[in-house]
DNA sequence: ACTAATACTGAATTGCGCTCAGCGTCGTCA
DNA sequence: TGACGACGCTGAGCGCAATTCAGTATTAGT
């Protein structure tokens, strides 16, 4: 029940046959979840129709009750693989970059194209678990905590780099980062505006994040410690002159 | 129908009869709203039934279709009453506050706070308009701008006093304003944290968004490159005078 | 008091999520 | 080969909630 797909009862332990059979059921389960897939994404959560999955899947409306649930869990199991391609996307990314500003440059870029592109899939993520009160726990919130670590990682990175500041506390620049790109979806839709805001989105989102003032601040720094330390030798020279003299 | 409410028609242009027969209608017309948002509020919108209403309101369910075409103009009603509110505090607040850091942590608590505190509103907000093809010119979008105006003003009258940086843009500004606390709230609500995490949020957001502090990150740069400009000399004298005394 | 207009009612209609009694298919065994 | 049992599949039917509308109650005007 907490997982709303149902494991079809298949014990029979045969051979090759049972990987055939395994076969046959999950293709059908994916046959389901790419026309609810589909039709989700064509209507939305609300205006979806079971009867309509079901035709498009060529299958009758049972069926679809014997590999889910119900309605609220086939639309999971829609979202369970957005959030697969979205989450292996950013992770792909991250890894062949190096920067902390390109990896942000990049999750913001990545996080926003797709969610501009699957807009109605963002919708019903908006219109289901929204029940915040026993969500953690919920599939949706484990798959959102993944894809997001993937941000985390890189924040976390970038702060013991010194890119980022370290005295704003992570969380508030998650919250921060993904809700200015989800309402900056929201806005380039309403407007017509598209590729240019989409660049101007994630600049802008990462001059407030990544620390640019760094190598100043570092040779600053430098300068300063430089500067200490030969006033520690000086006076140390002092010291002894002042000793012998005395 | 673009305006979901229905101007019952009392053409009766009598004296005033007309009036108190106005008021009356007023009156139910309030009675419904207000008993159509504690069940909203108590139990989403997708949960509540226009007979929970009726009964609440204490009318038939035939009743509530007078006044609304339909569930959905019902929770627009219920929706305009909360933007109101809204708009009417921030409004407000920042009409006796002078300095744009203290005007935006305003805005920041007083959004949260709220947003907090009407949760379920806010999800009504997002499973209701989230069908952006015709979002420009719905009820909602209507009261979301004059909401969203009182921070737009706050955010330009800031760029003039260069209180804010004007080189980011100021739609990006907002979405980012108003998506962290968006996203914060429910951050928020999902962790148990509260009162602590609210000052933090609004904190760390007034941070990012006035440069106040950058400027004193600027002047302290300055001053610290003075610092160590005079360090550096007086270690240059000092190194001479021992050098000499050697 | 009578009439017309308006407000209100709740039973009936409709649409959709979900269930379940029964059907067809296929592997197994005598 | 034919009968049996298991299991996936089917779609008519149930219940619930939004919405409608034919009829009833209330009010205003004369």
């Amino acid at each position: 029940m907490s997982n709303g797909t149902k494991t079809t009862g298949k014990k029979r332990g045969n051979l090759a046959q049972a990987a055939t059979l395994r076969e046959k059921v999950q293709s059908k389960e994916n046959k389901i979840i790419r026309a609810a897939y589909e039709i989700f994404v064509a209507r939305g959560y609300a205006k979806t129709t079971i009867s309509d999955v079901a035709s498009k899947a060529e299958v009758a409306e049972g069926t679809v009750y014997l590999y889910f649930n119900n309605k609220h869990a086939l639309a999971v199991a829609v979202l369970a693989a957005f959030y697969q391609r979205l989450t292996a996307g950013a992770r792909h990314g991250v890894a062949s970059r190096a920067s902390t500003e390109d990896r942000l440059s990049f999750l913001a870029e990545h996080h926003l194209q797709t969610i501009i592109k699957e807009r109605r899939l963002m919708e019903m993520l908006a219109s289901l678990d929204r029940d915040i009160d026993n969500y953690e726990g919920s599939e949706i919130y484990k798959m959102n905590r993944a894809y997001v670590a993937v941000f985390d990682r890189v924040l976390r990175d970038g702060v013991e780099r010194d890119d980022i500041d370290g005295s704003i506390s992570q969380w508030v620049l998650r919250d921060m980062f993904f809700g200015a790109l989800d309402y900056a979806m929201r806005t380039m839709l309403i407007k017509k505006s598209r590729r240019n805001s989409i660049d101007q989105v994630v600049s802008d989102l990462v001059r407030m994040i990544v620390i640019s003032d760094r190598e100043a601040a570092m040779t600053m720094d430098k300068r300063l410690s430089n500067a200490a330390m030969r006033i520690e030798r000086a006076a140390a020279r002092m010291e002894k002159i002042a000793s012998v003299t005395k």
